[in-house]
RNA sequence: GGGUUCAUAGCUCAGUUGGUUAGAGCGCAUCCUUGACGUGGAUGAGGUCAGAGGUUCGAAUCCUCUUGAACCCACCA
């Protein structure tokens, strides 16, 4: 093999695109196209970013997460798939390209101007751009996905999943269309579901006031208004200040049009100690006053609804006609005015409470009854005896169907307890949105009743196609989450029994944000546990939020964002991922700065330059398939200590320990191996094939975090074979790192020391001995390397020494370099913190419980260190 | 109201099941064009591990409380 010519300095932009193209163009990207010995398989399913713009940061972190994991579980034979996709993202696209609309000022009301169908094409437009870009993207951060099963929860084989799905859960009446109520944002014109609501906390005031002045009982509301739709008074059965009142029922004149009728009522849930003790019931708005209703259906105890705000956000027809059409602050002005006047309003005081916005489309929810599509969580599965909550909570605590091996494992374990508490308190799931951009129901009307959707039981077909051409489709479309919950089998190729669904599901590895727990990973487990009987994934790994210097997440309105082609454009996507990989730890948010990723790419430039030297200096670049025998102690050293590394860092990606497995490498790579063992090779000389071996491997350890560079420097082997496939390194385990190296470590380090504190110019060779009472033998056999390393030239005597020069000790040996005054004082400061160290161990093992109950070996190590350093002491002395 | 996480060198963070004279990077100081690398090399300064108690022979690590920061959940009437 002809010699190696390589830059002088790693240059990122030169190769990238070259060993990506490579590496799809050698198909192992598709775990079908890998050699045969890759038999077991191992799925990942990218979570499939949305259309919704381009990737940023966070993508470019789950990118190097999926991506290290993937390369890792390849090279150690593993039958590897990460399947890549896109997201419709239903709500959060159509909110974006809207928002668009309006503000490049080519519309006002984009719905009404251009009508479903071009608003429609028109978003189709703006999400194919985005997801051509996206997956340029992944392509630059050079995940080794398989681009052949690449999917798009919208197309048509995730579409098709999505109807199944639909009605399978419909048949089995886990699907419901039902009247309820649920979050409408008014801005939006549409519902959506609890988790898309994202709290902010304002101030508001609390009135506490009666409804009239012969009603007995007050009540308090930061939303006067809705009371004029209230039906009842709720209070505790057992508080005796209004049990006289329950069951009665009073017409109360609130100076609307209509008065109201209350039904005093009595419920456990109530607190005595909040507010009055009693609970103004508006059933139509408000979740828990919803409860109190629907419990009530049907019995003696009925109550009645009446809906006081509509969905265009104005109160309606049954607020009365002084406040119809009023907006819900106008209507809540007039009415505490009326209080006001009538002398019913008791106390007025500011609080902060926190109101439930929309997410994507910021407005202020109202809780409105409407007749919507719901899940429901708390319904038995028919022959199951289960219901879907139940199979939520299995997934985690006992195992699927009771089985400890069916078990998702949640890294970090702290997100087990979030989830079930997120269970604990889950309503029925409204599946419906009144957007047009998504999955549309797949729901049939007959033509006579489109027009009374309020009937209580209206003829409703559920399928692909209507039973009859006319027939119509209901108009609305479904959550995204509930097309994302279906994602790790949609993706391959359910309905169908397809074989990759017997191969690859269920996945081993999941990573996602911790935003992501309740919105995906928990509709993943209903949907795959409910459908297929399968968890979805035996692993979930919990990311935190990337945040900038400041600790400031990052966004759009704040200008903070870093594009992370452009960082992958500086710095190389190697340094990037490195920057992304190390310093996290799962679950906790971390803080980004570009200087991180410029460290890396100087690491990785010191990793080229160790590969260069290795390459230009060998006589013959080729492959060391056994580690060669050590020749010397500096030989057995990196052996032993390169074996600690396979071992460690192999533990460390198998634990999803990325970082630390990044620290170990850098460790072994920079201080190990290029500050020691290089610098030894070129004394010592003849070290081919332990370089060989090692870079070799090393390449290999590295490729999972760095694939771009170890590639590269693969080639310059010059066989036909990709590093991305070769046989993860095993370990010997045998070989135990000689402690006599790190003696002549320390003896260089402390001439060195002496040397700088003496003034020494660092190319001057100077005179030093070293004398021992024991065996010369090790300083001997190492003179060379001493010398050379610490620039001396050496004299070694088993005879204690006489020449007036100045001394320091490192084990059992006794350094002099010639005396100056500087060496002399820095002697004093290690002498007295030599002497407070052995003031601590005295003063340990002087202890009678240590020596008693501590274990022996931790007593003997003790020991040991304090006769070291006694015998240090009493040389320099 | 309930819960979670975090607090370690000037800055950003590691520190796996309690046993190191507590580590790294950046920054800082002194010095070095020794032909792999100045995107480099050598050496060094800098920390009572937020505070107070406790458990233990032994605590940055476990427990309790306090202080400060961030976050999640909830039917705050």
């Amino acid at each position: 093999m002809s010699k190696a010519e390589l830059a002088t300095a790693y240059n990122p932009q030169e190769h990238e695109q070259l060993i990506y193209t490579t590496w799809e163009q050698a198909g192992f990207f598709n775990p079908d196209n890998l050699p045969l010995e890759h038999t077991e398989p191992f799925a990942i399913m990218m979570p499939p970013p949305n259309v919704t713009g381009v990737l940023h940061l966070g993508h470019a972190l789950e990118n190097a997460l999926m991506d290290t994991m993937a390369r890792f579980q390849r090279l150690r034979g593993k039958k590897v798939l990460l399947l890549p996709g896109t997201d419709h993202a239903a709500v959060a696209t159509q909110a974006r390209v809207e928002k668009n609309l309006i503000e490049s000022g080519k519309h006002t009301n984009p719905r009404q101007e251009l009508g479903r169908e071009k608003l429609l094409e028109v978003i189709r437009e703006y999400a194919e751009n985005s997801k051509s870009h996206i997956i340029t993207q992944i392509k630059r951060m050079g995940t080794s996905c398989d681009w052949d099963r690449l999917a798009y929860t919208f197309d048509e084989q995730r579409s098709q999943a999505v109807t199944t799905l639909f009605k399978k859960m419909y048949d089995d009446g886990l699907i419901y269309r039902g009247y309820r109520v649920v979050n409408w944002s008014v801005t939006g014109q549409s519902t959506c579901s609890d988790d898309e609501l994202e709290y902010t906390e304002r101030t508001a005031k609390m009135y506490t006031f009666k409804y009239s002045k012969d009603f007995p009982i007050t009540i308090a509301s930061t939303r006067p208004e809705t009371k004029l739709g209230d039906t009842a008074v709720a209070v505790h059965p057992s508080d005796p200040r209004y049990q006289q009142y329950v069951g009665k029922t009073f017409t109360v004149d609130v100076g609307a049009q209509k008065p109201l009728t209350i039904k005093v009522i009595a419920d456990p849930h109530v607190d005595r100690l909040l507010g009055t003790g009693a609970l103004g019931v508006t059933p139509a708005h408000s979740h828990i006053d919803y409860e109190l209703y629907e419990s009530r259906k049907g019995t003696a105890d009925e109550i009645a609804l009446t809906q006081v705000i509509g969905e265009d956000g104005c109160m309606t027809e049954a607020a009365g006609s002084e406040y119809a059409g009023l907006t819900v602050e106008a209507a809540r002005e007039k009415f505490v005015h009326y209080l006001r006047d009538n002398d019913l309003l008791e106390q007025e005081e500011e609080i902060t409470q926190n109101v439930g916005t929309s997410d994507r489309f910021g407005d202020i929810v109202e809780v409105v009854p409407m007749t919507q599509w719901f899940v429901a969580v708390n319904k038995d599965i028919p022959g199951r005896n289960k219901t879907l909550k139940d199979l939520l909570r299995e997934a985690v605590t006992t195992g699927h169907k009771g089985d400890n091996n069916q078990k998702v494992a949640i890294t970090p374990d702290r997100f087990e307890k979030i989830y079930l508490h997120w269970i604990d308190n889950l309503r029925d799931w409204c599946i419906s949105r009144q957007i047009w951009w998504g999955h549309r129901i797949p729901a049939w009307y007959p033509p006579q009743n489109s027009s009374t959707q309020t009937d209580s039981q209206p003829e409703i077909y559920v399928g692909t196609q209507p039973p009859a051409d006319t027939w119509k489709q209901d108009a609305d479309t479904l959550d995204t989450w509930f097309s994302s919950g279906a994602w790790t089998f949609s993706t391959l190729g359910w309905p169908a029994q397809t074989k990759d669904l017997t191969d690859f599901h269920p996945t081993q590895w999941m990573q996602m944000g911790h935003e992501l727990v309740f919105f995906w990973m928990a509709r993943m487990i209903l949907m795959s546990t409910y459908a297929l009987d399968q968890l979805p994934f035996h692993n979930v790994y919990i990311h935190g939020l990337l945040r900038d210097e400041h600790g400031r997440k990052f966004s759009k309105s704040l200008k903070n964002g870093i594009d992370p082609i452009e960082l992958s454009d500086k710095y190389g996507t190697d340094a990037l991922r490195m920057s992304l990989l190390i310093g996290i730890s799962p679950g906790n948010d971390s803080k980004f700065y570009e200087e991180k990723v410029e460290h890396w790419r100087n690491t990785i430039n010191k990793f080229w330059n160790i590969a260069r030297y290795i390459l230009m200096n060998v006589t013959e670049i080729k492959r060391i398939p056994n580690q060669p025998p050590a020749q010397t102690l500096a030989d057995e050293w990196i052996l032993a200590e390169f074996d600690q590394l396979i071992t460690d860092t192999t533990e460390h990606f198998a634990n999803y320990q990325f970082s630390l497995a990044g620290e170990k490498l850098y460790e072994f790579t920079w201080s190990k191996l290029a500050d020691w063992y290089i610098e030894i090779a070129k004394v010592e000389k003849n070290k081919d094939e332990i370089l060989l071996f090692i870079l070799e491997k090393l390449l290999i350890l590295w490729h999972p975090f760095t694939p771009f560079v170890t590639e590269t420097i693969w080639k310059q082997f010059e066989t036909n074979e990709l590093l991305m496939v070769q046989a993860w390194p095993s370990t010997m385990h045998s070989q135990t790192i000689p402690a006599t190296f790190t003696k002549i470590q320390t003896i260089i380090t402390s001439l060195r020391n002496a040397r700088a504190q003496a003034k020494a110019p660092p190319g001057k060779v100077i005179p030093a001995t070293i004398t021992t009472q024991d065996s010369t033998e090790l300083v001997t056999n190492n003179q060379a390397i001493i010398e050379q390393l610490a620039r001396v030239n050496l004299t070694i005597s088993n005879q204690p020494y006489t020449g007036q020069h100045i001394s320091c000790i490192e084990h059992d040996y006794e350094l002099y370099i010639p005396v100056t005054d500087t060496v002399k004082q820095a002697l004093d400061t290690v002498k007295q913190s030599l002497q407070n160290y052995i003031a601590a161990l005295e003063k340990k093992l002087a202890n009678e419980q240590f020596v008693a109950k501590a274990p022996k070996e931790v007593v003997t190590q003790e020991q040991q260190k304090l006769t070291e350093a006694q015998e240090k002491i009493a040389k320099m002395v």
